[in-house]
DNA sequence: ATATTAGTGGAAATTTTTTGCATTTCTTCT
DNA sequence: AGAAGAAATGCAAAAAATTTCCACTAATAT
């Protein structure tokens, strides 16, 4: 039935039975059972109170939602945030879902500030597979997760180094050097490089990436590099930096689109030429790469294919009762190439 | 518990009990009953197929998702498409739940192709009330929907011309007078238009609102219109549409921000100068306003305050006992001035 | 080798749900 | 206004589902 919620969870345990809907509106639970039970829904008042009544206790019988028994349902935890980036994931998921047998459910930790462990381990009760996309989980929680969940489907679509779950994500290193290689097939020798945060593990691989292309040819070099957070003004700060330098005629890569932007705009509003000053490439390929002028080249992730991918993979677990022992998938990425980096005519 | 699920409604009407999990295992209903209530989840093979098969059947006394009594849960009820828009309204309303009693459950609809309206009728068994944002929905379907429901919590967050259910959107229409009026403080007289889609009747109230501000004076003159479609590409088409008219000195309003954008990146790689050869603001105020250069004046809309409100509206329903009958809400908007449609220095 | 512990199925006990039946309430028709 | 019929309700019995008690078995520890 295709929701996303964000239900609290609450302290009552006991289960709740007609008795509780039938005290609660003071009906019998006769007529509690027929009005729940009734094929066609009646508008009358008592039938109203009792399905407002069943709906506040939680009533668990209520609407025909039974799942088709071949079906998985596959939870996919993330926080809900704003930005292209959610829409992205969730967009490809729901699409990815239909094209399988399985169901995805998107679920919303934020609201459980406790224990978010503790909720993930619970939620393994429900759903036949969980997918995590949960950045801010350390080491120790996701140790606690695998030793609560036990053998059970899980996989996180976060990089970890040394992960004892299963990964999914998109190969960022190859990402990093596939642009370090098209900036030395451009005849550049002159790399640039902006730094996303150091705790993100994806933006350290796109670092590497890139680093090592460089590191690995006499003829290249990086010349200026600037620590930045991701964040448009990171990269407006990045322009400043980097025009006190004066260099020119060098490739620049910055390690998300948003850094990008920044940095064209202060580049731009200095009298700057993009791509004659400078070319310069972001990663994520959000879709004002094309509104941007010049439109940005931009590495290309798949959020479509991520979520076939997982959803694969989870089924996969369920049908061979296999663990998630820490194996990881990389997912191609794909380049762009747009007048950011080269002359238009 | 914070989901946004994606589940195929399946044919089974029995409920499923013990003793399907039972002879579905191959163990006894004792088993099943303990396994399923022990506190703590134990990782014996046993338990892990009784999880399993409870998880596969649809067993409904899994995971102790209780709900609190006081708390009313709200279905928003969508499609996941790609685009900022989404995400910022799951955000929106994910951000409100937080600061309300209710929670919020996003439900995606594009699943079942055979009869939304059905679904959303057993869906408001189910959930406290009902959040609709289908833009595709017609008359005809609002009004079996509201046939179905009978008196029942449900709001749309789609504005419609004579609707029968209460709706909650952003007051286009002032904010298309917002920008005329702003427009006229600045001292243009000749205005530009580019519509949206006329199928999209918040696009259309824009406009209305844009083009009674013109009238209502002597002195403005609305001098061209072009019929775009919300994108990117309709902008350019504008602008080339625009060039040919040699119009200067006139004031746009571009019903959307990616038509401004279009519009915009056509008219610099002509070799126009914003805002010295004409000004230009748009509708939706999306992140990119202020990445572009120049930066888009825009009329933001506030999704954390559509949460929040359309989510007081349900509670509202619920504990009065009162019906959807048509209201209409609208939020107010906000413009937000930029480089678009002032000089900077 | 024996005691201990955990897991299991059968069956009894308990709880929950449905149904038959009588009563009440509301509507409609004369 | 009054009678007939339809719909809704509560009580209690029946049916169904769940839990608990007890005995048995297999694995582990002493």
């Amino acid at each position: 039935m295709d929701h996303f919620s964000l239900i609290k969870k609450a302290s009552k345990t006991l289960r709740v039975t007609l008795k509780h809907i039938a005290d609660d509106t003071g009906l019998s639970i006769a007529t509690v059972s027929r009005a729940l039970n009734r094929s066609k829904r009646k508008h009358t008042p008592s039938e109203e109170i009792i399905y407002s009544s069943a709906r506040k206790l939680g009533y668990p019988f209520i609407g025909g939602d039974t799942v088709d028994e071949d079906q998985l349902t596959v939870a996919l935890v993330t926080e809900v945030h704003e930005g292209e980036f959610y829409s992205s994931l969730f967009h490809g998921f729901y699409r990815a879902s239909k094209k399988t047998a399985s169901d995805v459910l998107f679920v919303n930790l934020a609201k459980h500030s406790d224990d978010p462990i503790e909720h993930i381990i619970n939620l393994s009760k429900k759903y036949s597979g969980i997918c995590l996309f949960l950045p801010n989980l350390d080491k120790i929680d996701y140790s606690r997760l695998k030793e609560g969940v036990g053998q059970y489907p899980i996989l996180s679509l976060t990089p970890m180094k040394n992960s004892k779950i299963d990964t999914i994500s998109f190969d960022s290193y190859s990402g990093g050097y596939m642009i370090a290689e098209y900036f030395e097939e451009l005849g550049y020798t002159k790399f640039g490089f902006i730094s996303g945060p150091p705790a993100a593990v994806d933006a350290v691989f796109r670092k590497n990436g890139f680093l090592d292309h460089i590191h690995g040819s006499n003829e290249l070099e990086l010349v200026w590099s600037f620590a930045g957070d991701f964040s448009l003004s990171s990269g407006k700060a990045a322009f400043n930096d980097f025009k006190n330098t004066g260099l020119k005629d060098i490739a620049i890569f910055g390690c998300n689109d948003h850094t990008c932007f920044g940095f064209m705009k202060g580049a731009i509003e200095n009298g700057y030429k993009i791509p004659d000053d400078f070319i310069i490439a972001g990663y994520d390929n959000l879709s004002f790469c094309k509104t941007f002028t010049p439109e940005l080249t931009s590495i290309a992730t798949d959020f479509y294919k991520l979520g076939k991918k997982a959803i694969r993979i989870i089924e996969n677990m369920v049908a061979e009762g296999s663990d998630s022992l820490g194996h990881k998938t990389m997912l191609p990425v794909e380049i762009k190439t747009r007048s950011s980096t080269y002359m238009d005519g």
